[in-house]
DNA sequence: TCGTAAATGCTAAAATATTAGCATATTCTC
DNA sequence: GAGAATATGCTAATATTTTAGCATTTACGA
């Protein structure tokens, strides 16, 4: 499956795509809710059935409702969500995009340790350079 | 100007700001040359004036071309498209998606060296926790 | 400078996406 | 089990996006 956000979707089965992501899981209520300027009720069942159709969704059945779930889990479209923004604006560099979110963020102390502690242990267990 | 990539846009006007901001500045020629399915150069002129009265593109005349760049910085775009993506999909958690980035990047010990050192910088200069 | 190649301006057609609405089914409650 | 509330199934209308094509302009080279 091909990363959504690239290429394929529409406006509407994007920002549907993204709210299914953020939420894990949803129904027809759940996305009517997020979506920005809602449409109607029908609106929202109609696109998520065409997500199901491309393969991008699967449904199952909780009481009467349809809840459907990403057929991609997340991490994977996550990752190459990211890999499609570091390739358009920073210039393919893994480590200038973990600059920008890092000078951006302000993160903890703690947060900060963490992450010099992933470091290296990145680089102890390269093999490269 | 909001992130184009979130929400106003359509999938051909995305597809060819991604390609501006890929590029840093493009000729109708060098958009229909990294568009996929690529349609007539006319429909990609007419995307790019559309884009223009937007607001996201302006263009210059280089002899007899225009040229298209963007009237948000790189910089600025990438932040709210990484934004978009930690929301998105990472449990808004910054800390998260650097890991995700790092983790599969195979990044070399310079790079992970000045990672570490941006690290530092930050933890040096942030004044909560 | 004149012709030609290569660009843009504009308009309208075609394709696709988006939406609403009515019919039908299902579940819950009384 | 009957009724109401709340789902989905389906179809067709509307809006928007996407596209092509023709007319015109512009710059470059012989």
């Amino acid at each position: 499956m091909e990363d959504y956000r690239t290429v394929k979707l529409s406006r509407r089965e994007r920002q549907i795509m993204d709210i299914v992501y953020q939420r894990g899981s949803v129904s027809v209520a759940d996305v009517l809710e997020d979506l920005p300027d809602p449409p109607s009720y029908s609106a929202v069942r109609a696109l998520l059935r065409i997500l199901e159709e491309k393969g991008y969704l699967i449904h199952e059945k909780d009481g009467r409702r349809y809840i459907y779930r990403p057929t991609q889990p997340r991490h994977l479209a996550g990752r190459s969500a990211l890999k499609q923004i570091f390739q358009t604006f920073f210039d393919k560099s893994i480590e200038k995009t973990v600059m920008a979110l890092v000078s951006d963020a302000d993160l903890s102390d703690e947060e900060l340790d963490r992450l010099s502690q992933l470091i290296e242990q990145a680089k102890k267990g390269d093999a490269s350079s």
